[in-house]
DNA sequence: CCTTTGTCTGTAATCGTTTACTCATCGACC
DNA sequence: GGTCGATGAGTAAACGATTACAGACAAAGG
C-alpha cells in the first residue's frame, strides 16, 4: 500500500553542494572542517561562507564510517530514578560536550544481562568509548570490548584487570564501621541495595563484616536487610532491625536513599537518632546535610568520577594508550546522625 | 611525527564477509537483518550461522549512512543534578530501547544558547527526533529542526505550534494557589528557579499571581525570591521571605527540591509548618512523601511525559504524522506541609 | 638557472551497508 | 499448456564524508 513513503528526496546540503559553491574540491570543504589551519585564508573564507549561506550541516554517519570516528561515547548505568548516578553522567557529560563528544545514555536496572545487551547496543551504534559502573561484569561483555576502550567507575581494584575511575567500596564501609566502633556501637546492622550481580553493594557489606571481625565484632546474615533502592526500603529495613534482639545502635546503610528513609522511619517511630540509633548513609547526596539530624554520610567523588572517565577515555582515544586506572577516595563527613552508642542498660 | 597512528587494519567483520560464508550475496544478509520473513530458511539459517561464528556486529554509521535511519533519539534537558529530568530520561530510554533505540542526552545547564549549540550536536549525530524540555527555544533551533521530528516536554499549550506532551504549568500553580486561599491564606510568598529563558518556571509565577489576582489578592515582585534549583536556595528563600512585613503565611515552591530546603529552614528556625507557615512543593518527588512534616505538593506525570513522548516520536518516525499533542494532568497532592492561614492576631 | 623542499589542492577510491532493479523460478489459473 | 503474478535472490549503485596520492606551484639553496 503506502508505496511512497521513503520517497523523500532532499536529504539536505551536501559537501559536494558546498564545494561547488565555494567553487573549490571537497577535499578542501572536508579539510576547512577538520584541519582549517592547513588551508589557505582564501579558501577558507569562500568556504565558511557557502557553508553559512547553504545551511550546510555534516552528516554524522558519513563522517563515522569514513574516519571510524563517531565522536559518540556511551555509558550503561543502572538506573537514573535515584539521583545517584546522575551526578556522575552529569559531569561526564559536561567533559565531554567540552570536546564535542556526544554521550549515549543506556541503563541496566541492576541486570547483568541486559547490561550487555545494551551496551553491545552502544558498540553497534559505533561509541568510541564506553562507561561502565562497577567491574563485575558478564565475560561476553568483556569480550565485546576488546576492541572497544572502556573505563569501570564506583569501582577501584588495584589488582583488577580492567581500568577503572573510582574508589575502594570495601575500604570505605570498613572506614565507617571503625568510626563507629569508636563510638562504642558493638551491635551492628545494615540496610543494603540487592547485593547480587552489584559489586558496589556486595563490597560494601564485605566491608562492614571485615572490620568488625577486626574488632571480634560480628555482622549476621540477619541484620543484613537487603532490598532495592528506595526512601521505602530504608524505612522498612529500621522497622525490620528493631525486630531482632538484641537490635543494632548502629544502622550503616548501602546509600543516601536509604539512609534518608532509615530515617525518616526513626522519626516517625519515635526512636531517636543518634542516642538511641546511629545511621549513617553513602554518597552524600545533596539532600544529606539538610536532613535532621544532618546526616552522616561517605562522600563520593561522583562528579570527578564521571569528570575523570571522560579525560580516560578521550586520551584513549585521542592515541595515548598507556593509562592507568585512577584512585580516588572517598571523604567520611560526620555530621549529626552518628554520636556515641547508648549505654548498655539503656537498651 | 606520530605517522602511523591511524594504521589500525582490522575494522572488524562485514557483512561482506558473513555473505561469503554463508555463500550467498550481502543483499541477502542485509536481508536476513533487516526482514528476515522475507528469505528462505535455508540462507536464513545459513547467515545466522555465519554471523555467530564469525562475531558479526553491524556498523551503525553505515546502516545509518545509507538507510536514513540512525535508531538513535535525542533529548536535551537543562541538567541531570536534581532528578527532576530523572525520571523523565528513564522513562524514555527505556520505551525507545524497547524499540531498539539509542538516547543521545545532552544538558543546556537552562541556557538557551548552549540548548541550541547541543541540540544542533544531537542533529549532527543523525537522531531521528529529538525531545525538548519547555517550548521556549531560540527561533534558530526551531529552523534546525525543521526536517527533524520532536517534542517539547513539561508543557503544554493548546494554541501552541510545536508538538508538546505535557501538563499545564500556569494552571497548575494556579490550583495550588486556589487550594492556599481556600485555606484562609492570603499573604504568599514564592520560591522560584531562575525564570529567565526557563518557561516552565515563570509560568509557574504567573499561575500564583493569575489566581491571586482573581481573589484580588497579589504577589508582589518582592514576594518573589528567585534562585537556580537547590536546597539551599529554599534555605535562603525563607530566611528572605520572613525579612518581609507582613510576611507570608504561604509559600509555593517552583519545585521540590526548594521546598525541602524551605522546610529544612523552617524547622531550623523554629518555624512551625504547617502551623505557622504553609509549604507547597511541586513534582512529588521521590522523598517529598517522606519529609517531616510530609510535602503537599503537585504531582507531575515525569514518568509518562517520557514514555509519551518516546511514542511521539516513534509514531511519528515510522510515518504517523498526523500526531497531535498529548495534554497530562499534573494532580496535586495534600500532605502535612499545608493547613489553615493562621489567625491574624497570631502574627 | 636548476634542483630541492615544502605547502596547498584536487582526484578518486573507499568506508559497510541498503535497496532499486533484474532475473529466475514456481504455482495457479484460465 | 501458456501466461501471469508472486516470491526470492543477486548485482551493483548509491549514501556523504575522509584521505592516500599525485600534481602544481613557490620559495630556498646551490
Amino acid at each position: 500500500m503506502s508505496k511512497r513513503l521513503q520517497t523523500k528526496v532532499g536529504r539536505g546540503i551536501t559537501l559536494l553542494q558546498v564545494a561547488r559553491r565555494a567553487e573549490c574540491s571537497t577535499a578542501s570543504v572536508s579539510r576547512v572542517l577538520n584541519d582549517p589551519e592547513h588551508v589557505t585564508p582564501d579558501i577558507r573564507a569562500r568556504v565558511e561562507e557557502a557553508m553559512r549561506d547553504l545551511g550546510y550541516m555534516p552528516n554524522g554517519a558519513a563522517r563515522a564510517l569514513r574516519s571510524l570516528r563517531s565522536r559518540i561515547m556511551g555509558i550503561v548505568i543502572p538506573t537514573l530514578n535515584h539521583a545517584i548516578y546522575a551526578g556522575m553522567v552529569e559531569a561526564l557529560q559536561q567533559r565531554l560536550a567540552g570536546s564535542e563528544y556526544s554521550l549515549l545514555v543506556a541503563t541496566s536496572e541492576y541486570d547483568l544481562t541486559r547490561e550487555e545487551q545494551q551496551a553491545r547496543l552502544l558498540v553497534e551504534r559505533g561509541v568510541e568509548g564506553l562507561v561502565l559502573v562497577g567491574d563485575n561484569h558478564r565475560p561476553e561483555l568483556y569480550r565485546l570490548l576488546d576492541r572497544t576502550p572502556y573505563v569501570n567507575t564506583y569501582v577501584y581494584k588495584a589488582d583488577s584487570d580492567h581500568p577503572c575511575v573510582g574508589f575502594d567500596n570495601r575500604r570505605a564501609t570498613f572506614e565507617i564501621t571503625e568510626f563507629l566502633v569508636g563510638l562504642g556501637h558493638c551491635r551492628f546492622g545494615m540496610i543494603s541495595a540487592v547485593t547480587a550481580g552489584n559489586d558496589r553493594a556486595s563490597d560494601r557489606v564485605a566491608g562492614v563484616r571485615a572490620a568488625l571481625e577486626t574488632y571480634n565484632l560480628s555482622l549476621p546474615p540477619e541484620a543484613v536487610y537487603e532490598r532495592p533502592y528506595s526512601i521505602l526500603s530504608g524505612r522498612e529495613g529500621v522497622r525490620y532491625l528493631r525486630t531482632l534482639t538484641p537490635s543494632p545502635t548502629a544502622i550503616i546503610c548501602g546509600n543516601d536513599v536509604l539512609a534518608m528513609g532509615a530515617l525518616a522511619e526513626c522519626r516517625a517511630a519515635g526512636i531517636s537518632v543518634p542516642d538511641e540509633i546511629s545511621l549513617v548513609g553513602f554518597d552524600n547526596l545533596e539532600f544529606a546535610a539538610h536532613l535532621d539530624p544532618p546526616l552522616t554520610t561517605m562522600e563520593v567523588p561522583a562528579a570527578e568520577m564521571g569528570a575523570r572517565a571522560a579525560d580516560f577515555l578521550l586520551s584513549q582515544v585521542s592515541g595515548k594508550l598507556d593509562l592507568h586506572s585512577v584512585h580516588l577516595e572517598p571523604n567520611l563527613i560526620v555530621r549529626r546522625t552518628t554520636g556515641r552508642a547508648p549505654l548498655p542498660d539503656s537498651r
